[in-house]
DNA sequence: ATATTTTGTCAAGAAATTGTCAAGAGATAA
DNA sequence: TTATCTCTTGACAATTTCTTGACAAAATAT
């Protein structure tokens, strides 16, 4: 089971590790920032890796819905925000900012997690994620290298996707064959051919590969540390 | 100001009370229901009235979640469901059944009506938006190009708004058969016909498209970079 | 070191898909 | 009924993608 990132922002440090520690259990790994501007930095660094932010209104040094606003500019991560119960005039501005739900201390650990997941659920469908300079959107089948976006071909496409799908295991010609709109009777060359037009686009060497490294004898791997 | 209907299930009379006076402040007007068949009756044939439903999950002879269940098959309105202090088992339930928000017993109103203003901003269909040189009034379905109304024929509206409904994913020719009214043995050339004509009526250029875009071997994408 | 196999990519042609005209069928309203 | 608007589809040109042989370069085997 592969955890989700949670982007804490939050300067009680008791809140911090209980948070932190609770939302462990349910699969979330969370990183957590006191300083309003540190976490905006993280966030504008690293805003692909994270599914969620929990951000405290009451922040030192920033007002919160400055923070909020700013947040949001970089990118539309859902936002949960969490504050200090019955101050309803923050809470009025907060959703009407378009804060995806809104917490009041004290509030159960579990009823964040809830609130977690219930709010991922309506977001499902934004699965992201960033391999080395390419943003890849696996639901939209989209990619982008450099915030342009790649146009690949329909069995360019098929096959960059399968890449994605089985990163870092090695792809043969006959797998691609079997799960692309190939024909059986494709020839290699038809198949290297493809994948050439492919690492082109995405800007990669076959000679010193930063993405697909061709296994010989048998196809391709497409790699990626993390 | 137009008031938006707002299908209260409690049967306790004192909330009742408060409740619809509350969200009467606030341009809600309440339909209050103690009993769940009644709710359920008023419900099915009223369905098309009520912005949301705020249900009360402790009511007497007849389980809440089925109730919710019962409710969500007759219409896909909001459902917030509102439940004594720290029953987190029924919380869990909620959640996972796909309530839109969660409020535990007591809660301040005006919290119930903050939630419900956020709720509906989510179901929101963003009346309208403006994309490049179209404005798009998505609930009257009516679209502008530089203030002249456009006038689609049915299969053109159905077609346009599935774009509108689906910007930047790529649509399949067989999606668009699916989900207008288009018959299942329509021909390629059909559709590719409808789209043509859309993109006479919008000003937009196959060749370099605007709005349109072909996708080879698939179907269309409708773009817009924002 | 040499032979053998495999891969990378160019370039040309084959194959498939799309855009749109125009004609006719079908639906709708007067 | 007639006139008008909409939908459907074949035809064919234009365009895009796919495929493959050729040959050099690289990897592996002997």
């Amino acid at each position: 089971m592969k955890l989700k990132n949670v982007l804490l922002i939050e300067d009680n440090l008791e809140l911090q590790t209980l948070i932190s520690n609770f939302l462990k259990d349910y699969n979330y790994e969370c990183s957590v920032y006191s300083q309003p501007l540190e976490a905006l930095k993280e966030f504008e660094s690293n805003h692909y890796k994270y599914s969620v932010i929990i951000l405290d209104l009451g922040l030192p040094r920033m007002d919160g819905f400055d923070l909020f606003k700013k947040l949001k500019e970089i990118k539309n991560t859902p936002i949960i925000i969490s504050t200090a119960r019955d101050d309803i005039g923050n809470k009025i501005y907060g959703f009407e900012l378009g804060a995806d739900d809104y917490l009041s201390k004290p509030y159960e650990p579990r009823e964040l997690v809830l609130r977690i997941d219930a709010t991922l659920k309506r977001y499902e469908n934004n699965k992201e994620m960033k391999i080395n300079d390419l943003l890849v959107d696996m639901n939209k089948k989209r990619v982008f290298l450099e915030k342009q976006e790649i146009e690949f071909t329909k069995i360019e496409s098929e096959i960059f996707f399968m890449f994605i799908n089985n990163m870092n295991n090695v792809i043969s010609r006959e797998d691609i064959i079997n799960q692309t709109s190939l024909k059986e009777d494709t020839k290699n060359r038809t198949i290297d051919m493809h994948v050439s037009n492919i690492r082109f686009k995405i800007n990669d060497d076959s000679k010193e590969a930063k993405y697909i490294k061709s296994i010989w004898g048998i196809g391709y791997k497409f790699i990626n540390d993390n």
